[in-house]
DNA sequence: AGATATTTATGCGAAACGGTACAAAATCAA
DNA sequence: TTGATTTTGTACCGTTTCGCATAAATATCT
């Protein structure tokens, strides 16, 4: 027991604890940076959100720029849970994916402000200036089509196109799907929209 | 000849001429808004990209979302003219497709700053703030989509999947290509994506 | 020429921006 | 209790932002 008595949870840091969760600020700021997307959201809006002052955001999460990018991946790996926990199901591949793009249209169109997809609605504007941001979004959606890849390979249909091309098609329709989401098409257009290429990707 | 010599030009407008050509004004401001968005691109920014002062840029355009929308509309229009000179053409359906993605590839990837396409990479941010932006974008690419669809009818593919069908899922691959690209997604990644896609569509 | 109309140019001014310095508060180690 | 360490709150700095007020410049009409 040299090295310290690390006990089962982890010894508690030494100095003050901090008054917030950082999935909860996460969350919170995620809310913010949906609306306004990253350039419009100013830090007094984050700080309201998230319930912090301006340093302890800092001191927590480095600047804006980086904050916007460990809420994305937040919203990242959580998406990807979510969707793995569908598309290992039991059901045919065709209803799997309905169920993906039901989930996913349900949350794009959410009222008051159909936010769509907050990776390509937010985060495709500032790649050209913010490098790592399309860095991260590209991550994020490449892990997206590896969730669509294992569902395909976990279902009988013909070799080809191989998963990674039915996979690559798959993400396609959602990505659009989330643009056109932000851009006001309505739910009802979208559920159409993916509903008639299921059957295509599947074919 | 009551009501003025008309003669063959409009008679020119009372005061001052204007220094400039609403055209290539519009397409030096969208350069400034590929490569910053909507919100960061400042108006000194647009200023200086267009050669104008400010209340002169005011006059002409009104605020700073009139103006960006005059911009989408100008880029919407020249694209769709482009688009139906090549889907209009001779050659088999799947060479057309093939030729609109390969010249859509080389705007969305053109060095040094991948801007991706203007439409859905900087207006998709701003459409809950501005609606009338969404209102816009939407617009420019339904009117992309009837292009394809003016395309699919002329060709002899199985009259189902319908044109209209092989036109959304033709814009949303280019869609998701435009947004990729913005990424930072390569050209041969996008090539190869595209060129893939279109024997689906055209199946 | 003089009056009228429109566009240019300079520059301002109030507000909002991102980021930080500094001291008070809260916890642990000894 | 005393000192070390981290978080929190207030307040501020310099810069940049958008939009406009005002006056000079350039054209047509009478």
């Amino acid at each position: 027991m040299r090295n310290g008595t690390k006990s089962k949870k982890e010894a508690r840091p030494r100095g003050r604890p901090r008054g917030f969760i950082t999935s909860e600020v996460l969350e919170r700021v995620r809310d913010v940076f949906l609306a306004k997307g990253f350039a419009a959201a100013s830090l007094d809006e984050l700080c309201a959100a998230a319930g912090l002052n301006r340093p302890s955001l800092y001191a927590a999460f480095g600047d804006k720029e980086q904050l916007y990018i460990s809420m994305l991946r937040h919203v990242g790996e959580k998406s990807v849970e979510a969707m793995d926990a569908v598309l290992s199901g039991p059901e045919p591949i065709e209803q799997r994916l309905g169920r993906i793009y039901k989930g996913a249209i349900d949350i794009y169109t959410k009222p008051p402000n159909r936010p769509g997809c907050i990776i390509v609605g937010t985060a495709t504007v500032e790649a050209t200036s913010h490098p790592a941001i399309g860095a991260t979004a590209n991550e994020i959606l490449a892990g997206f089509e590896k969730a669509f890849e294992r569902g395909f390979i976990k279902s009988d249909l013909k070799p080809l196109p191989s998963p990674a091309e039915r996979a690559s098609m798959a993400g396609a329709i959602m990505t659009a799907t989330g643009i056109r989401a932000r851009l006001g098409v309505p739910a009802t257009e979208l559920r159409a929209f993916t509903r008639s290429m299921i059957p295509v990707i599947c074919r």
